[in-house]
DNA sequence: TTGTAAGCGTTATCAG
DNA sequence: CTGATAACGCTTACAA
């Protein structure tokens, strides 16, 4: 382990100067610059980032914490992960990985006292979720991927729930439908005030509104018997219904049965899209789903670059909604002719 | 930030005592320990990681090195992430996302340098893996999930393919089948010498040499075109085949398609299986499809729990497989009574 | 059993 | 423009 002043020996001038030569912190002359350069070359130096972050208080480490995963950790939240990681890689950022076991504020006590992270990236929000409070008490710079029910002037990045709900409802309606259903995460998503479960079923009601058609959206299903037993439900509220939208992969599968069971075909009696769920989920379905797709390691990307923005003290509050990618697929087609 | 000196001021002693008694590194009277212990508290006393590790050279941080994706982060990776991250906060370390993005020797070179971790995870390992040599001779510690064509005495956990293999096969020939094909990934990650692709092609072979049943394996399917190719080709060539196993999910997209269209169904005409995939995923194909599903989350922490162990100093090499769990769907069945 | 003091590798504050 | 020197918060001899 070589360090600085290894370094200073080598190019015959003091610690403090090669640091500043190095960092740029202060004039060096350019001979002695090149000298302290060649040096440091020559010796493989590698600050160490122990020493700089005890110094400096910067670290240069953000943690991404993460709750236990609900319903198994997904595709998507891996995205936000390695999205997150990626950015943070490029801006000379390294990302740790904090799960959170029973109680999060103690975690995020833990892992915020031990001066190892300058900042932290939270994701699966709930609306009323504790924990910006508490980092904001505690002067701790932090970001969301997703966001409270106000966020006030937090950073954060979340999917536009609005933008999406209008293009799903425009998909269908363009195609002529008049009547949709929309089953929700489970109710123990919506129980948790879960910020997607609650966003999305307000936004695909109002989008509904908006377009003037129809809509249903009393059925939350989290796996593949709730699908099957909601989509039997509505249809016996609802015979009129000829598309839904589905917020979970398990749930769709139920669905898909209980199409089946009926006797019915997809896209031809029913349209069915999988809203959250990326292409690759929706490509395993025959025939392949049309699925809204998340920005997943955009968000991720977004949240720590903004959450690194705001460790280097930048500007105003960043708040960026992106809309979910609607990716078409044999799943939709106009609804039956009525007789 | 309270401080070692705070409390020991608190607690009228000197701060190394403090440091004995937090850490009972040396022993201190019953008295002054409660006393510091109490003052620790009152003041919410949390050590500092930075000014630990420079001075013990222990971080205390692992960094799991993954590479960028091949095709796609699974739901395997995350769990790989997952597990070992919560392994290592079980065992008070803290795991750092390192991505690698060009280059991975130097990528490992620059993250090693810093003196930030204390040992590396590596993960997706390829059979001609350069990155434990440069490991090994960097003298830094380090663990695989996955592991090399000859790992020798380093640290591993790794999927057990043979015992994976030896269950499939008893699948299929306790059902009565007798001739078994099997579609490997695509032909890129075998080029790759990615390590799942040629060890399960092999011990697949093996497993079926050994069980006395027919068995073909020269096809490679990466999406679901080529495995609907495939499964066509093969069909062409051995129509006497009635199971097959997948390791693609969307190569298994391809043949239930093709299945399909030949007017086939699963499982009365095909035994399907999908090797090396979660039951989330099986769950979403119609039938239910059986499934091998890796342990993902115990290797990735046991990958952990290895590493720190070596850390630790502890004892001889670990090496660690762990065969996949079988899954039955509604996919397996006997054979079709030939007439 | 406890206190003193010397670092760990940086950065930052001063003089020179 | 450059060089001492004092922190940063902790661990670890060594002394008392």
């Amino acid at each position: 382990m070589t360090s600085l002043r290894d370094v200073a020996e080598r190019a015959q001038v003091a610690v403090s100067t090669v640091s500043a030569a190095l960092n740029g912190t202060r004039p060096v002359a350019a001979a002695t610059k090149r000298r302290i350069e060649q040096a440091a070359v020559d010796l493989g130096y590698r600050p160490n980032l122990l020493a700089r972050g005890l110094q400096s208080k910067r670290t240069k480490i953000l943690a991404l914490f993460y709750p236990a995963p609900r319903s198994g950790f997904g595709v998507t939240e891996m995205q936000f992960a390695t999205g997150a990681a990626e950015a943070a890689s490029e801006l000379g950022y390294h990302l740790l990985l904090s799960p959170d076991s029973a109680d999060p504020i103690e975690e995020l006590r833990h892992i915020t006292g031990l001066g190892l992270v300058d900042g932290v990236l939270l994701m699966e929000m709930r609306l009323d979720d504790e924990r910006p409070d508490f980092l904001s008490e505690a002067g701790v710079p932090f970001s969301m991927i997703g966001r409270t029910r106000d966020p006030g002037t937090i950073d954060y990045a979340d999917i536009d729930f609005a933008a999406t709900a209008r293009e799903a409802v425009a998909h269908v309606a363009g195609l002529g439908h008049r009547k949709l259903a929309f089953f929700n995460y489970s109710t123990g998503t919506y129980a948790a005030q879960y910020g997607p479960t609650i966003r999305a079923g307000e936004e695909f009601a109002a989008a509904a509104r908006e377009a003037g058609i129809a809509y249903v959206d009393d059925h939350r299903a989290g796996s593949a018997e709730e699908g099957g037993e909601a989509f039997e439900r509505l249809l016996a509220a609802h015979p009129d219904v000829t598309a839904l939208a589905v917020m979970d992969d398990h749930a769709a599968v139920g669905v898909i049965a209980a199409v089946a069971r009926r006797g019915w075909r997809i896209p031809d009696d029913l349209t069915l899209m999988l809203v959250l769920s990326s292409e690759r989920v929706a490509e395993m379905f025959h025939p392949r789903l049309t699925a809204l797709e998340p920005p997943s390691a955009e968000l991720g990307r977004l949240g720590a670059r903004m959450l690194i923005d705001r460790l280097r003290g930048d500007g105003p509050p960043q708040q960026r909604l992106v809309p979910c990618r609607l990716v078409a697929g044999d799943s939709s087609a106009p609804p039956r002719a009525e007789v």
